[in-house]
DNA sequence: CTCGGCGTCCCCCGGAAGGTAGAGGCCGGG
DNA sequence: CCCGGCCTCTACCTTCCGGGGGACGCCGAG
């Protein structure tokens, strides 16, 4: 037999790196080497491990998985990463695979897919559950938010007027209702508190 | 030796039982007897195996932790049951705890923490992680919306208009606009994006 | 170099939102 | 029974929001 896929795990809830670990240590092919609660310690044991596979949750805290798949593919860019994350329809995936990560699933995915998909990344081949693929091209037909607009926006969702929003970035409220303009016709919106539904949905904001 | 402690799993996420079966079947004083992967199954399943404690995600398809606790606890008032969730300060927990739920958790908890959980729910005495327990007494000083003024913020946080929501709940516009100054008063907030952003980190809504 | 996207600024205007100040009906608890 | 909370409705007024334009300098891609 070949040797096993090592694989380190980083996700802050406990139960679910014992549930991945239980989960992986049972497979015959692949073993966990080392777990870690945030993304700092996923980096740290990422270098000292050089695992075949990095299992990583997108929310994490000290540094979120976009940063830690940043820095890692900084450090190896031949990594193999696996993003799993409990919220589809979130932004940050689509940063993470086009930066370079090899796979994404959804935290409620079946044993055997989260099984495969790390198999599949193992060997270097992506992994992308079906429901993200149909999302992903969803959004290649949408508009994207530049990111003053998105700066705009996280103003905009804590309820800031566009006079508070515009002393905040330092323009004047006119460019702010500009960009706030912009935002309502990108995200299809009619009201900002609209716009703010929908981008939430889309996780192009997070609460 | 006692015999062991007999619990139910309910969570949407197979990652996440497997985590919580393996932490609870390594205890020598307790063993999981089914896991339920939505909220009807865990009403079935708790009839079934009548156990000494079942744990609870909030989130799950199909009946929510609310409903799923308010139908065992008619089937059998000393349930005990332990919720178990993601999100603090989330309205949804007190509900919960008021109609009987004996502990409440954060997913990120510590092994420790939910094993000891465990056990105090399982000899009927409350358990509160202390958190929750500073939030609970936080919210007691704050006004509570009624019920009419959460089925306006509901249509307020999709982005609905003043007009638009008058005509969705049969009443004049006039009034849709006293019920929305009412929410923006108890919540603290200038204008109707600020309430929603309150009113979801405080878990009045779900977007 | 030229074109397009971006960020900044400006105008006007209608309509929606939010503040103030009431008032009547209905129901449950003291 | 009467008070208080809730839901409903009303009128007036000010401020802000959102739609429609147009304009400028900057920069990077073609």
């Amino acid at each position: 037999m070949k040797t096993k896929i090592r694989v380190v795990l980083a996700d802050d809830h406990p139960v679910v790196r014992d549930g991945l670990a239980a989960m992986i240590n049972q497979q015959a092919d692949m073993e966990v080497v080392a777990e870690a609660g945030d993304g700092e310690a996923a980096i740290t044991l990422y270098e000292q491990h050089r695992p075949d596979v990095m299992v990583l949750d997108l929310r994490m805290p000290k540094r979120d998985g976009v940063a830690v798949v940043q820095r890692v593919l900084e450090v190896n860019p031949k990594a193999c990463i696996l993003i799993m994350t409990t919220y589809d329809g979130d932004e940050d995936i689509f940063q993470c695979l086009s930066q370079g990560a090899k796979g994404y699933l959804l935290k409620d995915a079946p044993r055997q897919e989260i099984l495969s998909a790390i198999r599949a990344v193992s060997e270097d081949r992506p992994y992308t559950s079906s429901t993200v693929a149909a999302k992903a091209l969803q959004r290649m037909a949408k508009p994207s938010l530049t990111q003053r607009e998105l700066d705009v926006l996280q103003l905009v969702a804590q309820g800031r007027s566009n006079k508070d929003i515009a002393r905040r970035l330092s323009i004047t409220e006119g460019t702010a209702k500009t960009h706030v303009k912009a935002i309502l016709t990108k995200l299809d919106a009619i009201s900002r508190t609209e716009a703010v539904a929908v981008a939430h949905r889309r996780g192009l904001i997070h609460l």
